[in-house]
DNA sequence: AAACATTTGTCCGTATGTATA
DNA sequence: ATATACATACGGACAAATGTT
């Protein structure tokens, strides 16, 4: 949950997290399928590093829900089913409503600078036709109002739901899912409420600035 | 997240798990107090097991955020302040007023007998003076209603933030909070809702069953 | 500045346990 | 039922990194 205080550069990266990062893509990326079955000794060759790393990599995984380990039986990675992303979003839409609640009230001047700058970037990015990059500005646009809101549970379990559904679209979607200008209004509403210190609106529109997609992501597949 | 669809009975236990459930225990109940410094070789003799199932019990706990890893440096217990009570439960309101949300709507007639009579018991706990059994009674009164909700992301994250909140009472109280029969009374609501799969209701409850011991706590100490 | 002490990170061998024949 | 193959769980030794004297 935590992200505890730490200040120290990622500078040296250890084996371990070497191969989290790269099992994790792989899951995610569904180079490493559903239901696969891992063995630690062939993943710990094709990462050329031991089989230590790797298992602590694996426990990891498994805390995050992308991999079962059966304990003395078999390590595999977890299933994945379409239904599984009305169970996500309602989630992160919480949180995200939680977050914007607190937001509202601290947030200064400049931050609210910060992410209408984002959401003019986002807006551009749907415009011109890059479904990815205005994914990703989406994300960050989100995530700034999680940082703002200063709770690191909130943080931590955002970014492990984050992680789910990117893996979701990854397996059932080919592409990114094009945003809409809808999406650009929604953000919009939700600075104007940071920017009236209205709390109740602010939660409100992230809540469906959360679920809309999420209809329209289960409706598509 | 997902404690996945596994029957696996936990007969047999393995190194990790008891040092896991031991190290936790200890920052819990505070034996391991915040801040301290953790060497994994002590520990190792402490438990009589080597060290490679304490540093993976370490890193799970990391991930708990009970301890924080300085690579190549130390391991300590994370610290904990009396205004972080104020961080963990809205987090836990938020989820727990979803999960209800959800079970208002699934919840079969035999299983809203098992939540009467649990509320039952716990307010005979309260009246008979047993502080630490309603607090035990109470929690698994919230823990029926978020598995009932069928979310296993709630499921892990709600668990994770019990864990935070136990070892905060641990560290600044001395005893359990004392439950009162306002509890009680909220709790009888929440089950009225669900007979009425009022949604709404349930959940709104639910958010102040946990807001209202946030603040007197908060104010207690 | 360099050598030392301490603690963590990694490797690999072995034992244990599970599933299959 | 017993034996065999296989993957995991654990232990112990070594290497690397950090902070200190």
């Amino acid at each position: 949950m935590p992200v505890p205080p730490d200040f120290s550069a990622p500078i040296r990266i250890s084996a371990k997290e070497r191969a989290l990062s790269q099992i994790q893509r792989w899951i995610i990326e569904g180079t490493l399928q559903p239901g696969e079955k891992l063995i630690d000794a062939e993943l710990a060759d094709s990462l050329a590093v031991s089989r230590t790393p790797i298992r602590e990599a694996l426990q990891l995984l498994e805390v995050q829900g992308l991999v079962s380990m059966h304990p003395g039986r078999e390590t595999r990675v977890t299933g994945i089913e379409k239904e599984d992303i009305l169970k996500m979003y309602p989630v992160l839409a919480s949180l995200h409503a939680l977050a914007a609640e607190y937001t509202a009230q601290l947030i200064l001047p400049e931050q609210i600078e910060m992410l209408k700058e984002l959401n003019t970037q986002f807006g551009k990015a749907i415009e011109i036709g890059q479904p990815f990059q205005a994914m990703e500005i989406d994300e960050q646009f989100h995530n700034l109002i999680v940082e703002l809101s200063d709770n690191p549970y909130i943080a931590s379990f955002s970014a492990s739901l984050q992680i789910h559904i990117r893996r979701f679209k990854y397996i059932f979607l080919n592409q990114p899912l094009t945003a809409t200008q809808t999406s650009v209004a929604e953000h919009a509403s939700i600075i104007l409420a940071f920017e009236k210190r209205d709390k109740e609106t602010a939660s409100a529109m992230m809540k469906q600035n959360l679920l809309r997609p999420m209809r329209e992501l289960h409706a598509l597949i």
